[in-house]
DNA sequence: AGAAATAATTGGAACGTTCCAACACGCGAG
DNA sequence: CTCGCGTGTTGGAACGTTCCAATTATTTCT
């Protein structure tokens, strides 16, 4: 149960500790007699380097902390991988922290990664505010993902979610809708965005009197109490246009119990292309972000920073699609 | 961007390193003068203690490491809360890294934790071999969670996977079922005991003439699988039982494509309750396991093992609970 | 063969903490 | 006035690595 050290390897080996050190992180100059000796005296005692010291010397750890707001949105898995993905091709390696959306546990688990001397940090979603995103930054290079920030410390990667939500009334518009809502995404990150950029085409379409924004959020709660407002309403919309997925599914399961038939009498579209809305029996039409690329770009700019300090600002948008399922179709008046 | 020190604290403070120190770990025997002053030499270089030097001369890091095999599944969200939330209670704090399914990731992974030297070892629902496990806690206290595992060195916790398949098969004989199917989940963590389970639960109600189990899978593509080789067979099951959520929802989508009515056709029920299956479109049958419960057993059981290092080994099996919802339904024979 | 160059190996210092034994100080008791 | 005691405070050693300059062993060249 106790750790054997170097020395321990040195010993058993025959050698000085600086040669199994040499070996461990192979370096080139160790004969071959050597290199087996040690590498034989290692295995057999069971030995793996301390990275607390060598983070002490070397004044590197060499990890990327990531911070994930929110597990339970299947979205994350695929950007984590980018993340990973990416930060083992540069040699770095990749740990995570949660907190579960609440405040206090997310500032907690942003300092355990601190505290660890993480050499980058990514958040994912978070929903600290950003000032704590800048108080990080000043320690250690930071990038937020899914949010946009205008703080010139903190690199961002977000997909434009105002041409997500374009593509979607353009969309509904072709399609021959006029009454188009939308229920928004509350205070989670993207949210404004995607509303502006409802509001904004549907007045490129000369439909700024049909606008109609209504509280939501990125939960199913926020599908539910959307939807509620708006099947109050008359006359009716005949497509709405969902925060993300995961109210979307909501929104769906609302109208199926109120025996309106999706897409005829209402047209719902979500944001995320997750699996879930793939699946055949929802056929959720809805807006796909590369999560994967998201991720992999958040750890390049962040593991960019570190080997070559740079010191402007990096933002980085990518381009949404739009990917029509069934749930969306011509209105019947 | 360098970080400043405890010397550097104690310089500005105008006192030793020692007594920084002390303030830091805040013991009782400083003076209040002193506290203050170096509270606020701290505050105003933005000192941050590091966890590395503090792990090298404590020998412990008060950290938990995290392997999860599968963040897609949401089944793990509440898993890992569990474990974080028990972590924090007993003055530790948590760490996760993934190895996406993939064994050389999964490898990679829990050596970074372990060269990082964490003081437990969490393996949630690994696809590494338990080899892999022992070797694992021959450096460091391990519990498996969602697989038993009989190593003496390891702990683990895993909901009781036959009783889940019993209530299951009950459930659906009692409703007149007797050509009960299953669809497995190959060689994923708890497969091997759910088809066991409904093995031995089908003979116990007489019924060893009507088993039938196919090969299938943890995911979409196993239930796919495996529905395709039971819709080709007659005559037709009149109920399936499937290895878990992710892959009954699959089974539903085919059997929906096929022109196959739920349940009047055929019953389903899945496994893991995940929220997906509660969807009031999905309506899935399916069971219930106590997922923050199994997350924060899995802690304390690992933290015990450090406090008080005990040498025997503790395996948690938690019950599992039907839920009935609207996939199940007495056969139209 | 001897010098020079190259290859392989080495010990000590440093990284930022905690722990421990020792010290300084003031105060009440003898 | 001295002793002992408790309360705060202190410096040095230690943790397990890497880095560096120094040393030794080996090869190459003339």
């Amino acid at each position: 149960m106790k750790h054997p050290t170097i020395l321990d390897v040195a010993e058993k080996a025959g050698v000085s500790k600086s040669l199994v050190s040499l070996v461990m992180r192979d370096s080139d100059r160790v004969s071959a007699a050597s290199r087996k000796a040690v590498l034989e005296a290692a295995a057999s005692l069971g030995y793996r380097p301390n990275a607390a010291a060598r983070t002490m010397v070397r004044q590197r750890s060499y990890v990327v902390g990531v911070l994930v707001s929110n597990l339970h949105n299947p979205f994350f898995a695929d950007l984590i991988d980018g993340i990973d993905v990416a930060a083992i091709d540069a040699g770095y390696r990749s740990i995570l922290t949660t907190g579960n959306r609440e405040l206090e546990r997310e500032r907690l688990a942003v300092s355990t990664l601190l505290e660890m001397r993480v050499d980058g940090l990514i958040l994912v979603s978070p929903a600290l505010q950003s000032d704590d995103a800048i108080e990080a930054s000043r320690s250690v290079p930071t990038v937020v993902v899914g949010k946009t920030t205008r703080a010139p410390t903190v690199d961002s990667v977000a997909n434009d979610d105002r041409l997500g939500a374009a593509l979607v009334v353009d969309h509904l518009v072709e399609l021959g809708h006029r009454r188009i809502a939308h229920i928004d995404g509350g205070i989670g990150a993207g949210s404004r965005p995607r509303r502006t950029g409802y509001e904004r085409s549907m007045r490129r379409h000369g439909l700024e009197n049909e606008i109609q924004s209504v509280k939501g959020g990125f939960t199913e709660e926020g599908g539910n109490a959307g939807i509620r407002t708006l099947l109050a309403r008359r006359p009716r919309p005949t497509a709405i246009f969902v925060a993300n997925d995961l109210a979307a599914i909501a929104v769906l399961e609302v109208l199926d119990t109120e025996g309106l038939r999706v897409p005829q009498d209402v047209s719902v579209v979500g944001y995320d292309n997750t699996a879930m809305s793939a699946s055949h029996r929802l056929g959720l039409t809805t807006v796909d972000q590369p999560r994967h690329d998201m991720g992999r770009m958040a750890a390049e700019l962040v593991i960019a920073r570190i080997d070559h300090d740079r010191h402007t600002a990096n933002h980085v948008v990518l381009s949404p699609k739009l990917v029509v399922r069934e749930t969306t179709g011509p209105p019947i008046d």
